[in-house]
RNA sequence: GCUGUUGUAGCUCAGUGGUAGAGCACUCCCUUGGUAAGGGAGAGGUCCAGGGUUCGAGUCCCUGCAACAGCACCA
């Protein structure tokens, strides 16, 4: 006699064992029809579950956020039914939902190609057509190994073969077309709906391994209507328009050509956001207590043989070597070995930590050519390093320390918000599980500290201790590790670091790795989607145009544009012939923050005309007052008085 | 690195084995105008590179390079 519980309190009974389809018809025809599954105590179960104690039920229709994951699950399978009617052969693998949508991967002899999608989309409209219900059914293990085995699904055997033994293995069919599956599914494949697309096509390893066979994946997104898919389209064309590849070809900021992959050519207004952001980041570390150094770029194979970089890093690391020598160069990958050259010289004190060292390090690491990605993945690149030399007992508080210091550099940029992984000690560490403890502890107390919460990023710390990661999420959606701080143990001992102590007694410095952008490369990136281009004043590269609409205010803007360069603000004249809507327009497209208009009035009575990018208001200043206005905007957030 | 796709003017892209195209940008001329495209003319090509098939290759085949998407990688 099982009790069901509504959402809204009510109870109803039923004298025996009961689907949800039976209780979704009992409450009437309009939930019988929108009923898609349903949650028993908070578990989601297929509608045609039999409840048979009481339960509280709730009901999933398409208007539940959670229907959209089970459409996705769905149409996976629609994908795979149609795949294999036309293409026989092929097998089938695994096909979860995402984010935005689902994949599955199949084993083909010849991979799929986005020319075989019309094919195969008609063939899944075919198949949500015919609405096939989803029949689950459970299987004894070895039964079900058998039978994909004899299908001659290799690859569906073997995942059966390595679930835990406490499974309960579930086949779901649909009409003909039987795959191995948790489920929960809808009621039929006419539930998915015609909000669907397939995307694109990529190779995936079997299993994530890239030891395994590759196999063919297909992407595709699934909504619950054709307006949610419209917009998810929409959104992705909006997305690509903010691409920092695009937008700095538009711009003119950067290129990147065949005979230096991986290596940016920074153009006059690329390279001005570059010293923009390298100029505010020493002032702020200058500020923070940093003293800056520069290490040789080419370093003898003997000093990397010491830090260990030879033995874990060597297939990343660009060698050079020289006919008159019989010496093996490396271009640095990392600073580290270098700071640590730096304390090393002479004897320190006590007295003088922490002693905070860092450095615009230039690097270059030789990255797998399917990493590269615009000026986010390269293989030259400049860090924000440091390496700061502490005693354990100041672990804590540089940490703070330095929390702080970046926190307020990413709200300067425009990231209010961002994450932070903590990464615990992994399988193989060098050091003590004391020396661990110690270690962690002090980073732990520092995030409470600093009111950090993080997330635990269990075992994926350095070999030579834990590490915090801070993440940033770009406009596209995608996640960047940028900010990182690492306490080590290990380079100190390797490299002989030490200090004389207040006993006279010689220790081993603790040393943090840290940067904050991570890359400038990688940060402008970043930030040149977050901004889409048009950048706040004291970043862009160029931050007034002055427009004049007759020539004879040719004179007025020279002296105007003059005034602004003194006054230290980026500044392009446009003098030429042309009507001053095609130069707005044009300054428009190459987001420019601010342009100064200057016609015959304005040379008249010695004012300038200001309009913002993005609005079509406009201000009109006498000429000092637009200069002073235009100055005070144009500060860096670090320079600001008020 | 692996799988797939792509590579034509500065940019975005058409191009059916038979004389290389468009729009925008560029140069020049006309136009001096009031807040997102004024008009006209002109110039611009090793069709990624190297092989092959063919009477003939931008087009078909092979190899390489690069970019793109994904996978793996990101110590």
């Amino acid at each position: 006699m099982p009790a069901i519980t509504l959402p809204d309190g009510s109870i109803r009974r039923f004298d025996g064992p009961v689907t949800g389809t039976t209780i979704a018809a009992d409450i009437g025809p309009g939930l019988a029809r929108a009923a898609l599954a349903m949650k028993v105590d908070e578990v989601l179960v297929d509608l045609s579950r039999e409840i048979t104690a009481d339960a509280a039920v709730t009901f999933v229709t398409r208007k539940d956020a959670m229907a959209l994951e089970m459409i996705r699950h769905d149409c996976a399978h629609v994908l795979a039914e149609a795949v294999q009617a036309l293409f026989p052969g092929t097998q089938v693998t695994i096909g979860p939902s995402i984010e935005n949508g689902f994949y599955y991967d199949f084993a083909t002899e010849v991979p799929f190609t986005t020319d075989d999608f019309p094919a195969i989309e008609a063939k899944m409209r075919e198949i949500i057509a015919r609405n096939a219900a989803f029949e689950r059914s459970v299987l004894p293990r070895e039964d079900a190994i058998a039978f994909f085995q004899d299908k001659g699904e290799t690859y569906k055997a073997e995942l059966i073969r390595d679930l835990p033994a406490s499974e309960t293995i579930t086949l779901y069919r649909q009409g003909d077309w039987i795959d191995l599956c948790r489920g929960p599914h809808m009621r039929g494949t006419g539930d998915v709906g015609t909000a669907f697309k397939l995307m694109r096509t990529a190779g995936a390893y079997w299993r994530g391994d890239h030891r395994n066979r590759m196999l063919s994946r297909i992407y595709g997104t699934a909504w619950r209507d054709q307006k949610e898919l419209d917009a998810h389209l929409h959104m992705l064309a909006e997305a690509e328009k903010r691409d920092h590849r695009r937008i700095g070809k538009d711009m003119g900021l950067f290129h990147i050509q065949e005979e230096a992959t991986g290596s940016v050519f920074w153009h006059p207004k690329g390279w001005k956001l570059y010293r923009t952001a390298e100029d505010y980041m020493r002032r702020r570390l200058d500020a923070g207590g940093y003293q800056e150094v520069k290490t040789p770029q080419l370093v003898d194979r003997v000093l990397w043989e010491k830090s260990g970089h030879w033995e874990k890093f060597r297939e990343h690391m660009f060698l050079a070597r020289v006919e008159e020598e019989e010496k093996t160069l490396a271009l640095k990958p990392m600073n580290c070995p270098g700071a640590v050259m730096i304390f090393n010289q002479g004897l320190r004190s006590y007295r003088e930590l922490p002693l905070r060292l860092a450095e615009m390090g230039q690097c270059h690491r030789y990255e797998p050519s399917g990493a590269l990605h615009g000026i986010m993945r390269v293989r030259a690149f400049q860090q924000d390093d440091a390496h700061i030399f502490c005693t354990e007992d100041q672990i804590a508080a540089e940490t703070v320390r330095f929390v702080e210091l970046l926190s307020a550099i990413y709200r300067d940029f425009g990231f209010a918000e961002f994450r932070v992984k903590f990464s615990d000690r992994p399988a193989t560490r060098a050091g003590t599980d004391a020396v661990w403890d110690r270690a962690e502890g002090a980073l732990r107390d520092a995030c409470a500290i600093a009111k950090v919460d993080y997330t635990l990023n269990p075992g994926e710390g350095a070999f030579y201790g834990p590490k915090l990661e801070f993440v940033l999420r770009d406009a596209i959606g995608r996640d960047w590790q940028c900010g990182t701080l690492q306490v080590d143990f290990v380079l100190p001992e390797r490299l002989d670091a030490e200090y004389v102590d207040v006993d006279g007694g010689r220790k081993r410095p603790v040393m943090l790795h840290r940067a904050i952008l991570g890359s400038f490369e990688r940060f402008l990136g970043i930030v040149i989607e977050q901004y889409a281009g048009r950048f706040p004043l004291w970043l862009s590269p160029v931050q007034v145009a002055v427009a004049t609409i007759v020539s004879d205010a040719d004179g007025y803007a020279q002296e105007f544009t003059a005034a602004l360069q003194a006054a230290g603000i980026s500044v392009k004249l446009d003098l030429t012939n042309q009507k001053i809507n095609a130069k707005i327009r044009e300054h428009s497209l190459q987001h420019v923050p601010v342009i100064a208009v200057v016609g015959r009035k304005e040379a008249e009575q010695r004012m300038v005309a200001l309009r913002r990018l993005g609005g079509d208001a406009q201000e009109l200043l006498p000429f000092a007052d637009a200069i002073a206005r235009l100055q005070a905007e144009a500060t860096a957030p670090d320079l600001r008085t008020a």
